[in-house]
Parts: structure tokens; C-alpha cells; sequence
DNA sequence: GTGAAAGCGCTAACAA
DNA sequence: TTGTTAGCGCTTTCAC
């Protein structure tokens, strides 16, 4: 490989002077300048960015540590943070911890290692220790879940959110919500189920609920559970699109038809939940703008122009109302009567779909 | 920050020892071993990434370069690379290239100065050029598609998955598919044209297709542009998952129910693909798969223990035929007919949902 | 078995 | 404006 002495011998310059030409320093003779772009062309060098790195101690790189590349609120995200960091000349390399505790701490212990410019971290649990990243002065920003060391943060209202979701099966004259939600060792999880239980407990209505492993087809053994327990669930509020997608499954394969059989309310905006039929009503994060942020506060965080007290930003969310949720007949348990298909009436409601209610 | 010189100088040994012991090297006293441990972890020392890559000029991180973060067959292959990786040690980090060449390119620099252990690559082109990092002796691994410089390459027949999903529709009594593919210069969309081409002219069957930039709601357009063309189209087989999504959102639109007014076949199993009523058809890439062959080659690429000459690996798809390509009337145009709802004609062909009829 | 010392390629402080 | 030089923290000969 050829480096950086090669050049200054070839250009007849010190190797300072070819530094500076390759870094954009001003103060370099044109005529000197031009002659080691030449010989650098020439020789076809290319700089060797870990050296760089050695001699800053710091690299250009961010880590963005999400919890699932297969959902796409975290692709979502993810591209946020990758435009604002192209912007700032930072590259982004996206880190999948799969919820799983050993391989988030795996990356944020390379993360520091290879002394990351700075990460952004989706935390499996709100008390995940950062210490190594902190003690080695990596800027960190948290998305999408509280935390409880004192970060700059970026996250929806999942509270919120969740009681609007319910509120919005109530409003529509679904009488007995349940809510099927993420494992219970998971913050998030808690708050949308907390979210939940405040709104059904506000219409003097009891808390149906249950909890579900992330992936391993938890929706639909959780949906089959809920409703061969005989409570009298009439309606749903999923707390994630990866459970909503197994409950639709589960709910196909029942041959129940939702917002007719069953209300419907699910939290994220995935690309299908509007395909189905009928589709989906959904709680939508605007999660391109929690990435791009957190990367806009990392920014930030990493040029020193930050203020000390961390900054937590909590953005709102949307209800997008649909047809899951709206009820296609007035009485329930009619679902056998010799009422026209539900999707005949789809197209009346289809003015609506779409339309957004922001909070 | 902590570095070797203060746990040597804590443990009263030399720098060559500390780096001895953290490197597993048995050639050391356990006595000094254990101090040195001891020192370590009294003082929180954590070794410097940078560092040893300099001194190593080599990291342990491998570039993962796709075209699409939110295209499911992608994050299946990252999966698969992931956790081949992790059994040998190495760190993936993905990047997004949004099928821009130049964001490709950007990455394949960054991966080339950052001294990546080495790159699996999506090319947009198949005459990517990738000489930088030959000339790096970086090892490469090219996935998904063909590509002019011989290296080693892991890819699914697309050609073949193309002419089997039209072979399909044929075989099912649709007398005229066309074809919704990528843009005129993508090789991948014009492999699968091709395919579908090939099927339609052995048929004697006149082809049909349509060429779809990625992304920018082209699917939905493009399927709008031939039905309005008045060719006489009964049916579709649309080149990726990405561009099936549009289509079938276009299709809800207008109200045309696959399998009954349009017969439909889609490439990639994408998790959505199983859930609309009627479920869509599909050539199934066995993604996963893909990704660990490419870790797997690219492990002993760069061991040293590969053969000079590259490897191509093409592995087969699996057409996995659910209710779109089933007829599901007798006569076409019919679907105003007095019949009963097509979803209760699902459930018959249930059964044979999901079977995977492997080439 | 252990230590001294030579760099890896680059940037930046300092000298000229 | 340009060059000289001292490291950045580590691994790895090479002596001992």
C-alpha cells in the first residue's frame, strides 16, 4: 500500500505538506499543492483511515445500535439518522441487538473499543449500563425508550399513544378492549400497557391483557389464548406491528374478519397494515423524525454545543384511522347475517382512510 | 483514558507482557498473568480498538452493503450474515446504498480506508468497480446479483424463479401475464424479465411489461399505465416485493381482487405477502441462506484458505403458491356475478397454503 | 519467559 | 509557508 511518504517523496514535498493538501488546509503554495494532488493521483494513494483514526483517537463513524432490522419503525429511523449524518459527514453503521441484552452490550462494548464518533442506542432495558461509552467520552443519544441514566433522548409518547389507541376502540363502541403487548421485562411494553389500562380504567371497564415474547409467533398464540379464555374481549389494541402481524395471521386463519369480528387498533405505521382488508387503523411514530433528532442532538453532543443537562425530546404521535377499528355492523356476534360483504362498504369509508388526527 | 502502559506500570511488568496476557498468549507465568488481570481490571482498562487495527492495519469488521434497509429479503440476508459472523468473530455493519451509486461507492471507500476485514456487496451495477479495495486485498463477496469482475458470489437463479412464477400463471389458465419490473438499467429486473419472457415466448404468447424506477410509487402507476393501456392483461408477475406492495395498494384502490380479476405472482417471500385476502403468490429467495454461503465464503477468503479462482454459488427458489395465481371464477370478467364472497371460497384452499413446491 | 524497542501511517505542535 | 519531529496505543520481533 502506498502511503502518505510515498507522496512526499514523489512530490518532492514533506510529508506535513501532503497532509495538509489531503485535509483542505489553506495555507499550502498552489503550485506545491498541485503537485502532490498529482503524485497522490499518480500513485493512486489512498489514505489509511485507521492511522487517522490512531492519531485522533476518534473515527467519523456512528453506531446505531436498533433492536430489530426486520421492523420497519427501526428502518424507519434508521434512514433519519442517515441522512442527517451524510449531511455531517458521518457514516452510519447499523448494529441489530435482536433484543437481546449480550449482543447490545457485544456492540456498545465495540462501539467504544473502536471508539465510535458517537451512538445512538435503542436500550433493551432502561437501566443498560453506558458507563464504558461515557467513561471514554462517546457521546451517546437513547431512541425510542425512556432511560434511566441521563442522556439526551429522543421518543414518542407510547403512554399516550397507547390510551388515545384505546380511547379510539371506545369511541368507536368496541366495549371491551384487550391489549396484547411486548414481554414484561420490557419498559416499552409497560408503558403502552400502562397506556392501555388508563384508558379502559377511565371507562370503568377491566384491564384484559397479555404479554407476548418479542418474535416466536407470540401474537397468535396470544390472540388464540385471549379469546378461548371466554372473557368477553370485542376488540384489540397490539402494541407493536411485529405482534400485529402474527395476530392478523391468527386472525386470517380464524376467518375473523377485523372491525367487524373483532376491533382493531394496532401501534406503527408498517407499510401493510394499509394493504389489508380490511386495513389496519394504527398508532404512526414518526419515527424518520426521531432519527433524524437523535442524530441532529448527537451532532451536537459530539461539536461540544451541547448544553450539560441532557435533552430529552418527546415527539407525538398520530392515529391514523382506518377500517379495523371502525365497527361494520351495529350489533355484535352478527357476523353470520345475510349482510353484503364488509368490503363492498370499504369504499364509503375509503374518503376517510388515510386522514391523519394529529394529537 | 486507561492505556497498556499504566496497567504495565500497576503490575510492575513490561508493556510486551500486559499485551501478552490480554492476547491469550500461554507463553507467560501464571503469577504475572493473574497480576496483570488483576491490574486490568482494577484500573478498568479497555484496550484500544484503533490501536491494534493500526498496528494490525486490519479490523474486524465486516461491511454488509445492500440496497434497501426496508426490503425484508435484505434483512433476511443480513441475518444470515450476522450470525456467521458472529461465529467467527467479526462485527457486520450494515449500509444502506438506496440502489444510489454513489452512496455505494461512498461505502465501499469508507469500507477500503477503514481497512474493512471484508465486504459483502449488493452491486447496483454489475460493472461496479471495486479496485480499490482488490487493490487493498480486501476480500469480496458480491450477493444477490451478477457482476463482471470474477469474485466470489452468492446469488439466487433469478432467471429461472422469473420463468417459473410466469409458468405458473400459465399453468393456472391466465392466458396473458405481464410483467412489472425494475428499472432498464438494473441487471437483477432485466434477468427476471428475461425470464418472464422466456416463459411467455414459449407459450406464443405476446410480452407484456412494464420497467418500474425503485421506490417513487412506481408499482402503482405502472400497473394503472397497462390496464388503461387496453392490452389485454389477466395477469401479473411483478419482479419484487418492494414494487408487489404498490401494486396490490393500487389494486385495493381499484377495487380488482387477485386470483379472481387478476391473476398475480410476486418475487420474495415478504412477511405481508401471506396476509392479504386473498394471500399473494410468490417466488421465494432463500435469503437467510444466501447471506451465511457469502459470510461462509468470505470467512475463508480471507483465512487464506480459498481456492484462486472464485465461487459462484446459485442457489435455487421455491415458488410457494398461495391464492393469488389461483383462479378463483371460471370465466374472466365475471366478477360482478351474483357468486358468493371470494373469502369464503379461501378456506378450502387453506390447506394448500404455505406448501413449498422446491424446485 | 520476559523486556526493550521498533514501528504501523498519520496529524499537529513547533521550528525555521 | 514549509519542514521536522513527536507521538497516538498497540503488537511483535529480537535480545536476553
Amino acid at each position: 500500500m502506498i502511503n502518505i511518504r510515498d507522496v512526499a517523496e514523489s512530490a518532492e514535498v514533506s510529508i506535513a505538506t501532503v497532509s495538509r493538501v489531503l485535509n483542505g488546509n489553506e495555507t499550502v503554495a498552489p503550485v506545491l499543492a498541485e503537485r502532490v494532488r498529482q503524485a497522490a493521483s499518480v500513485l493512486g494513494y489512498r489514505p489509511n483511515g485507521i492511522a487517522r483514526n490512531m492519531r485522533r483517537q476518534q473515527t467519523q463513524v456512528w453506531a446505531l445500535i436498533i433492536t430489530d432490522v426486520t421492523n420497519p419503525f427501526f428502518t424507519s429511523v434508521a434512514r433519519g439518522v442517515e441522512d442527517v449524518a451524510q449531511e455531517n459527514d458521518y457514516s452510519v453503521v447499523l448494529c441489530n441487538s435482536d433484543e437481546i441484552i449480550e449482543k447490545e452490550t457485544q456492540y456498545l462494548k465495540v462501539a467504544q473499543q473502536e471508539r465510535a464518533a458517537g451512538v445512538i442506542l435503542t436500550p433493551r432495558y432502561s437501566h443498560a449500563d453506558v458507563s464504558r461509552l461515557t467513561a471514554s467520552g462517546i457521546p451517546l443519544v437513547v431512541i425510542d425508550r425512556k432511560f434511566d441514566t441521563p442522556v439526551d433522548s429522543v421518543r414518542a409518547d407510547s403512554f399516550e399513544g397507547a390510551r388515545r389507541a384505546t380511547q379510539h376502540l371506545l369511541d368507536n363502541g368496541w366495549t371491551q378492549p384487550a391489549c396484547i403487548t411486548g414481554p414484561v421485562d420490557s419498559d416499552i411494553a409497560l408503558e403502552r400497557l400502562a397506556g392501555y389500562r388508563a384508558a379502559v380504567s377511565d371507562a370503568g371497564i377491566p384491564a384484559v391483557f397479555s404479554h407476548v415474547a418479542f418474535h416466536a409467533e407470540g401474537g397468535g398464540h396470544s390472540l388464540s389464548e385471549l379469546l378461548e379464555s371466554g372473557q368477553p374481549v370485542d376488540s384489540l389494541f397490539v402494541a407493536n406491528s411485529m405482534l400485529a402481524l402474527e395476530v392478523s395471521e391468527e386472525l386470517k386463519r380464524r376467518e375473523l374478519v377485523a372491525g367487524k369480528d373483532l376491533g382493531m387498533v394496532a401501534y406503527d405505521d408498517a407499510p401493510w397494515t394499509r394493504l389489508l382488508t380490511p386495513s389496519i387503523s394504527v398508532i404512526a411514530q414518526p419515527a424518520y423524525e426521531i432519527g433524524a433528532q437523535a442524530a441532529r442532538l448527537l451532532v451536537e453532543r459530539i461539536a461540544g454545543l451541547a448544553p450539560a443537562t441532557p435533552r430529552t425530546i418527546v415527539l407525538d404521535t398520530t392515529l391514523i384511522q382506518r377500517d379495523s377499528s371502525v365497527r361494520a355492523v351495529t350489533s355484535v356476534g352478527n357476523r353470520k347475517s345475510g349482510r353484503r360483504r364488509s368490503s363492498d362498504g370499504l369504499s364509503e369509508r375509503a374518503v376517510a382512510r388515510g386522514d391523519r388526527l394529529t394529537s
